[in-house]
DNA sequence: CATAAAAATGTGCTCGAACACATATTTTTT
DNA sequence: AAAAAATATGTGTTCGAGCACATTTTTATG
């Protein structure tokens, strides 16, 4: 009934040779007419799929996916990246597919650059990509698109039409999921958007979870809070933190937009004893620890480790079995607290 | 520097035929211990991989895997799960891997025990089923075991020797979490814990959760909480819920540990204005409808589809190249509100 | 030491798609 | 109508693992 048709089946079925058969499935020409019929009749009866297994045993080529990574010892946020990425390289490794990662400082335009070049001068068929610099990365790609090199995107969004995919998530979004949450803990009161480190490479990131943070306030038309933007870097945290605290003695809530809310956590322990609802991003260790203690409550989870899968794994698919590369992948927004966290850390 | 090395490279690096290697890597006896040696240095100084593309364009064996699951004419609930398998078929449809869905009406063991048969009159190689009837489905599973078919379950959890693999939640833990959630929106009250159409088949579902969600409050000594257990049938909820709340005017919180969490959002919208916090499971269209009207607060997410891909693609997976099928797998328990919802709805 | 038996080793075919190349058929040209 | 050119069609090899079978080498036995 749902038996698997091979060439040389459609071959005799049609009594022509297996050679005319496949000269048809691929538009090679040299076909005369009638044998062309007499092919196609058969393939309108039947449900012709070609053997993906043989196809890929007979095409010896390797296929070479080159991924750019910023290196996680400059930041944790990056470690599960690199999971994600191993996992694809053993699945794929039986099928040809040689994947690399490169690193790159993600404080550094210049060895963002460097890694580039390198990566441009092993001329892989497809690169996967961290869009940290937004200038850069355009120039970047201009050059990949002129060796013909694929490029795909995950984290951070760029807009070029020679990036083919991007995997991440909707932040906009995201802002909104945590203020949902954070209006639901609190009836009323000051709540701080805070940014923390804010360079270049991720400003658009924490501006448009702040920006979703707002909307939902301002939709839902909720006077009886105020919110109020706080840009710390890592060096000055506690003294602005307690400036801040002592200016505003109402403040209730915080809303962390990038993965440090370990640093918001622990520095506001040591200030006060108030109860302050902390919400932030990444279920890395030092979170993951104050969610368990009870001091931030709810993680949103931006599973780095499956963006970087499946912008990998997208990519061989499409080399190996021709499928489709969507052009955007959005991940769902996780909503994590003390009682679930361990599910999602893998 | 990566190389991919194959039989025929081991043998010339080794001195001996490829004969020789295939009977050393599987043990196939008949090989002197000078070879054996010899080969063996080679195989450890090298990192050789089978390419398991050639592996399966040998073996003409066509797997069979069946599913049984309840039919979702009866319960819309089943729906995803169809989904996930036809993913499953598709994917594998191409390595040789047959997968049947087979339904039965959840409603009968008649109907389980029926499909059943059926299934093991095609003695395929392995079914995923959906053990509803616990003590139906230790019978059948005697049954495959005899005869050699490997099953594995799905949804509900069924402890027997004989059952290969478990893919589902930990019910428990859901509770808590769907506790947790209640905990954040009530400072106090009373909250009923609603079981619907509870009847032999998921009762142990619904217990599991209602234990989950009582350890919560218990533990937490939240003596401001009282929680009350109301069982419902699908023919009586209004008439019951009216007197419930006409006894209970404190009510503030519901959690419902089924799917049908729009029937008591429904009916509690026909009967009080009061403002009722609404938890319950499953993002089917009517549940989402009322999350998107802020009837429903949370809904939990059990992701079926997940549950029944993961099932049938480990054995797949396992049939064709080898992997290790794991015992249990805990999918997340994903926490859904009206802002995330969109991401979790295929 | 010859011969049989046992053990070890090597050879060759298969799976299905893809493609190079050889052969057959038709069309064009002189 | 014969030769040349163009077109159509068929044949055979490759990919790597797996396994049946053929061949060689070693060991046992009279």
């Amino acid at each position: 009934m749902d038996k698997k048709y091979t060439i040389k089946d459609i071959a005799q079925m049609a009594g022509v040779s297996k050679g005319t058969v496949d000269r048809v499935l691929h538009n090679r020409g040299k076909v005369s007419p009638a044998a062309l019929e007499k092919i196609n009749e058969v393939l309108n009866v039947i449900d012709y799929e070609p053997n993906l297994i043989a196809r890929n045993l007979k095409s010896t080529k390797v296929y070479r996916i080159c991924v750019l990574l910023p290196d996680p010892v400059f930041d944790p946020y990056w470690l599960p990246c690199v999971n994600g990425i191993q996992d694809a390289i053993k699945e794929f490794k039986a099928y040809n597919v040689n994947i690399e990662i490169h690193y790159f400082n993600p404080e550094s335009t210049k060895s963002f650059l460097k890694t580039n070049e390198a990566i441009v001068a092993q001329s892989p068929d497809a690169v996967l990509l961290t869009p940290l610099f937004h200038k850069e990365t355009l120039e970047i790609i201009k050059q990949y698109d002129e060796l013909g090199i694929m490029v795909n995107t995950f984290n951070n969004q760029v807009e070029s039409s020679s990036i083919k995919s991007f995997v991440g998530q909707d932040l906009y979004k995201s802002g909104r999921v945590a203020a949902s949450l954070m209006n639901l803990i609190l009836p009323k009161g000051q709540i701080a958007i805070i940014h923390i480190d804010e360079s270049l490479k991720n400003a658009v990131h924490m501006q448009e979870k702040e920006r979703g943070f707002r909307s939902y306030f301002d939709e839902k038309n909720l006077s009886d809070f105020s919110l109020t933007t706080l840009k710390l870097k890592y060096s000055n945290i506690e003294t602005k933190l307690t400036s801040f605290l002592n200016e505003n003695p109402d403040l209730s809530g915080v809303f962390i937009t990038t993965s440090k809310a370990y640093q918001i956590a622990s520095s506001l322990s040591n200030i006060t004893d108030k109860k302050i609802v902390l919400i932030g991003y990444d279920l890395i260790d030092k979170n993951v620890s104050y969610l368990n203690q009870g001091l931030v409550h709810f993680l949103i989870h931006q599973n780095q480790k499956r963006q970087a899968y499946l912008g990998v794994s997208t990519l061989a698919d499409h080399f190996l079995f021709r499928k489709d590369i969507p052009e955007t992948i959005l991940l769902p927004i996780d909503i994590i607290n003390v009682e679930n966290a361990s599910f999602y850390i893998s």
